[in-house]
DNA sequence: CTGTTGACTCCGG
DNA sequence: ACCGGAGCCAACA
């Protein structure tokens, strides 16, 4: 198990429709690693099956994405979720606590 | 083993 | 609201 296993993990908990922070992952796992959890996010070896798209930032703006913040966006939509310049509306509504 | 890098976060000006 | 700097930690060269 390597860090970044455990971030794909609890990314895979994350339901529908939710989103969380790389804060929050980090914090999950005991540590304070948001960037590692991003980078982790980046390699993403198991997408589509982790839906790293489901992580913001902490101020509820998009973060960024492999595919293009754009495609992030979008992906987010079709989740149910609103979207309003760059970041996501309500977003304490749409928090997924672990 | 050391150094650099980043899909970050927090705090001050 | 916007910008810059410091702090954080795993991964990789």
């Amino acid at each position: 198990m390597t860090f970044r296993d455990n971030c794909y993990n609890l990314l895979m908990q994350i339901p529908k429709g939710k989103v969380t922070t790389y804060k929050a992952i980090a914090n999950k796992l005991g540590s304070k690693a948001y960037r590692a959890v991003g980078s982790a996010m980046k390699n993403n070896p198991n997408a589509p099956q982790v839906p790293c798209h489901r992580v913001v930032k902490s101020d509820g703006s998009i973060g960024e994405y492999a595919y293009g913040k754009n495609k992030k966006i979008k992906l987010l939509k079709d989740e149910g979720l609103s979207i309003k310049g760059g970041k996501i509306v309500d977003f304490t509504a749409v928090f997924y606590e672990f």
